[in-house]
RNA sequence: GGCGCUGUAGCUCAGUUGGUUAGAGCGUCGCCCUGUCACGGCGAAGGUCGUGGGUUCGAGCCCCAUCAGCGUCGCCA
């Protein structure tokens, strides 16, 4: 019980404090001398969830904010709020504290005595788990005043992103994010209890790091005591989650934040938490295996929910059914790939990427021969922003296809394309021509589109997949230069090595994602652990020895003193959690999280600070920082 | 950084082809009300229409610039 263990007028832990106590050894007052809260008197107090039927005539009392207030003018009705639940509270012209009844107004904070009674028939809110009762107040405490709050705390209404994150502790006091706070501390509750029970220590990593500047950048910390360096914020525990298995504890996991110094979006942060997990003479299999039974784990302890298979797809097939590594698997609409098609078609737009080594890649929309020509062009307007260079459309009512293709298409062309796709009378068929991969991935996005407007992307349906066998090495599209896929320390396949010199794109990786309704949950690989191979790649990377000391000499010696083989996963806890809740955005399950442009906009972080600050550790603004004061 | 959209009352929004005193719902304030639970009734306050410039007899509306927000792409090994 909370009562026997803190002060309950100031909230101090009782191990630290030196009250006062009573013969139950609650107790009665401490350092802080309040004596609002008179022991002897009160009855228990009991939350704003918790009174039913069955407790008519005991006396309790209650503390919590003023939802609402409905005044008669002789009779009082407020319902009063906590993390619990709502109750009706009584003021009849009879009580003394009637008057200051009067007076309450939304999100005071009180403290009421009462007898519970039963309402009067017929007057029971169906709606409230408390609504059977009410209490009758014979005692109040305002123990707070509040503003009026620039929304309203008692429903979950729209407001503008920014004025809730201003005034968060209002906005967490609605009942949207106590509801997700909860989901996600069950989440991750469940997922420590998993990982215990099966023997995995939680370990802590440092929060200041070594940069070792290659992926997303850095935040970077500077020292007073060292002049000129700096450490870095961990963009995740990897290489130490590494060390630990080289270490020798075998089994590690962590919820751990980590951050990233990239621009926004909504599913990303600059600080984000992370399941992060590492397991020693393991195989791909069981790191899934394990993870797998993480998920199903978290959904029946935290949600209740019972989850169904998780698919396997390669990468190379997941790209060629969906157009995407990460497949929304709560919808069928797989693409069609329908180049020959066009072979020989007098459409030349579609005749030259067929022939030029291209992809022709259709999509069935359902029902879309309802559509008009304007949303039509607003779809194509769709695909392009997604990169595709335009979009062709059929739509298959009754008699002839409408097409702005039409006059190029015969009647054995469309029924090839119908049967391509699935499509039936009253569906309509998307077809984007591009470089193979540009017209996949845009198809694949159109892909989601096309399942957000039938509806058919429900957020309490979940459906996980597994993606494996990714490719090793991508084309860099910037510098065109072959770069890892993922990150350096990932093993290839077995029996890949060989490629390495011979045709090193054709690598695979021992890697794999976890997805969940078209988001990636999270990745990861079995890792190599063979020094000389390590070197290998790095080698392969074009760093030479002596970046390779720099920047992982501390690791390469690791690797050097008998690391075992070993490899994980990190999940991102907060899609975890958003997915969870059916949120659309990341920011509705973390408590204070930074808006679209990376700021906290309660504290007003970031902030300049004092020069003499920067000074001590040696650093200058320069000019064009100066410039952005206002 | 590119593109698109939006800035009107505390909140959420409407505002016609450029035309008199800029509106609604909720909230706030006052009065009334003994069974409400989105209580109800009557009344009131509250707006530099993001900012600056321009066109016009006249601008919330049109034009230019600028700021802010949202979305999206780039980016995120």
């Amino acid at each position: 019980m909370e009562r026997t263990r803190c002060c309950r007028a100031c909230r101090t832990s009782w191990a630290i404090s030196t009250g006062r106590r009573n013969v139950r050894g609650w107790r009665v007052s401490c350092c802080c001398n309040t004596s609002t809260l008179r022991e002897s008197k009160m009855p228990a107090r009991v939350s704003c969830g918790a009174l039913r039927a069955t407790d008519e005539g005991t006396a309790a009392q209650l503390c919590g904010w003023v939802n609402r207030r409905r005044d008669h003018g002789g009779l009082i009705f407020v319902d009063v709020r906590d993390r619990d639940g709502i109750t009706q509270i009584v003021f009849d012209p009879s009580a003394a504290c009637f008057a200051a009844a009067e007076h309450l107004r939304n999100e005071d904070v009180l403290r009421v005595a009462g007898a519970v009674r039963r309402r009067p028939a017929g007057t029971e809110n169906e709606r409230l788990p408390t609504g059977e009762i009410e209490v009758a107040v014979d005692e109040l405490e305002i123990l707070n005043r509040s503003q009026v709050p620039p929304f309203a705390v008692n429903s979950d209404d729209p407001v503008d992103e920014n004025l809730r994150l201003e005034y968060r502790y209002l906005d967490l006091r609605r009942a949207r994010m106590q509801e997700n706070l909860r989901v996600r501390h069950r989440i991750i509750k469940a997922l420590r209890d998993f990982f215990d029970e099966r023997g995995f220590l939680e370990i802590e990593t440092p929060m200041l790091m070594k940069s070792t500047p290659e992926g997303a950048r850095d935040y970077l910390v500077p020292s007073r005591i060292y002049p000129g360096a700096f450490y870095a914020l961990p963009q995740s525990p990897q290489l130490l989650k590494q060390i630990l298995m080289i270490a020798g504890f075998g089994r590690y996991m962590q919820i751990a934040r980590c951050m990233r110094d990239e621009d926004q979006r909504a599913d990303r942060q600059p600080e984000f938490t992370q399941l992060d997990v590492e397991l020693s003479f393991c195989t791909q299999e069981e790191v899934l295996e394990t993870m797998e039974s993480a998920m199903r784990y978290v959904w029946r302890r935290a949600l209740g929910i019972e989850v169904g298979d998780f698919p396997r797809l390669t990468h190379r097939e997941s790209l060629a059914r969906y157009g995407l590594d990460k497949p929304d698997l709560r919808f069928g609409l797989e693409l069609a790939e329908v180049g020959s098609i066009f072979a020989e078609t007098d459409f030349g737009v579609f005749r030259a990427v067929a022939q030029g080594g291209g992809a022709i890649v259709a999509l069935r929309y359902p029902g879309g021969a309802a559509l008009s020509r304007r949303d039509f062009d607003a779809l194509t307007e769709t695909a392009k922003q997604y990169g595709g260079k335009g979009m062709v459309w059929i739509a298959l009512s009754g008699g002839a296809p409408k097409s702005p293709a039409a006059k190029f298409l015969t009647e054995s062309n469309v029924e090839a394309l119908r049967t391509a796709v699935a499509a039936e009378i009253g569906d309509a068929i998307l077809l984007f021509a591009d470089e193979r991969a540009i017209a996949y991935a845009v198809a694949g996005k159109m892909r989601n589109e096309v399942g957000e407007r039938c509806k058919l992307r429900a957020t309490d349906v979940f459906a996980f997949a597994w993606v494996t066998d990714f490719p090793y090495l991508e084309i860099d599209e910037t510098t065109g230069v072959p770069a890892p896929a993922h990150h350096p320390f990932t093993s290839p396949a077995p029996g890949d090595w060989e490629l390495i010199d011979r045709a090193p794109m054709e690598m695979r990786a021992q890697h794999y994602d976890l997805v969940l309704n078209g988001y990636e949950l999270g990745s990861g690989s079995i890792r190599i652990h063979k020094p000389d191979q390590q070197r290998r790649i790095f080698e392969m990377l074009g760093m030479s020895p002596a970046e390779v000391e720099e920047r992982f000499g501390f690791f390469m010696r690791a690797l050097d003193y008998g690391a075992p083989p070993h490899g994980g996963m990190a999940l991102g806890i907060d899609r975890i959690a958003m997915l969870a809740c059916g949120e659309e955005t990341i920011r509705e399950v973390i408590a204070f999280p930074k808006n679209q442009v990376a700021r906290d906009v309660m504290m007003n972080a970031p902030s300049r600070i004092p020069d003499q600050l920067v000074h001590e550790v040696h650093l200058g603004l320069l000019p064009s920082a100066r410039a952005h004061d206002s």
